[in-house]
DNA sequence: TCCTTATGTATAAGAATCTTAGGTATCAAA
DNA sequence: TTTGATACCTAAGATTCTTATACATAAGGA
């Protein structure tokens, strides 16, 4: 995902956040988005990402929605009604998050 | 260390960076300073705590220094050489995260 | 006096998230 | 025809954390 141990723990957030933006979105797309929205910085692996996926729909947070597109497979997930609650908390968490780490390292600021 | 998973993986970020700061200090006093700066945000469980450190110092970030105050053990830590130039490198990496982290979810501030 | 809280360190079992490495399949381009 | 892009998937192992437990001293209240 990246050389650094930061990002574990962020996938679901940002999996949640872009389908928050996109109505809906496939894997392959969401790995092709964040490579984009990050100037490769960051690449999410497969290996996380579909059971990401799997644990958010399983969670209720997502449905899927199977589309055939030049003969090959696409899952589509969408947030349900709880996942697009579920995005505001993982954005407040986020929020809160950095507003910690930076009374933290830069405490003068604080 | 918080109900949020965001902060799995900063650990070592925050303990180089407050032994950074601090020339020395010991695990309890790490866990109330932590809680203290973020207003009892995050809280740093021993669990967490010491083998994070034993790793720092195996890995020759960190010098430990054994002492006794009110009859009681204290280790004190410090940085080493090399860990005050991973202190620069994790601190790098933690405002790199968060520049990423906000073209995700903030993408018209990118 | 006894019990709790604070101080101080430590480890072990299990959960959660990720990496790495594989597997399957279609399509376009070299 | 082989490579790269597209598109899905899983399993083994690494890493980091939580939870629970253990040991020990000191101070304070019931």
């Amino acid at each position: 995902m990246s050389n650094s141990k930061l990002y574990k723990g962020s996938l679901t957030t940002i999996i949640l956040k872009l389908l928050n933006e996109n109505d809906k979105m496939y894997g392959y797309e969401i790995t092709q988005r964040v490579k984009e929205l990050t100037k490769g910085e960051l690449k999410i692996t497969e290996g996380a990402l579909y059971p990401a996926l799997h644990k958010l729909e399983a969670e209720g947070l997502l449905d899927v929605e199977v589309a055939k597109v030049d003969n090959r497979l696409r899952k589509y997930y969408k947030l349900t009604e709880s996942g697009t609650k579920e995005t505001v908390n993982k954005l407040e968490e986020l929020a809160e998050y950095i507003k910690t780490m930076q009374a933290l390292v830069n405490p003068k600021l604080a």
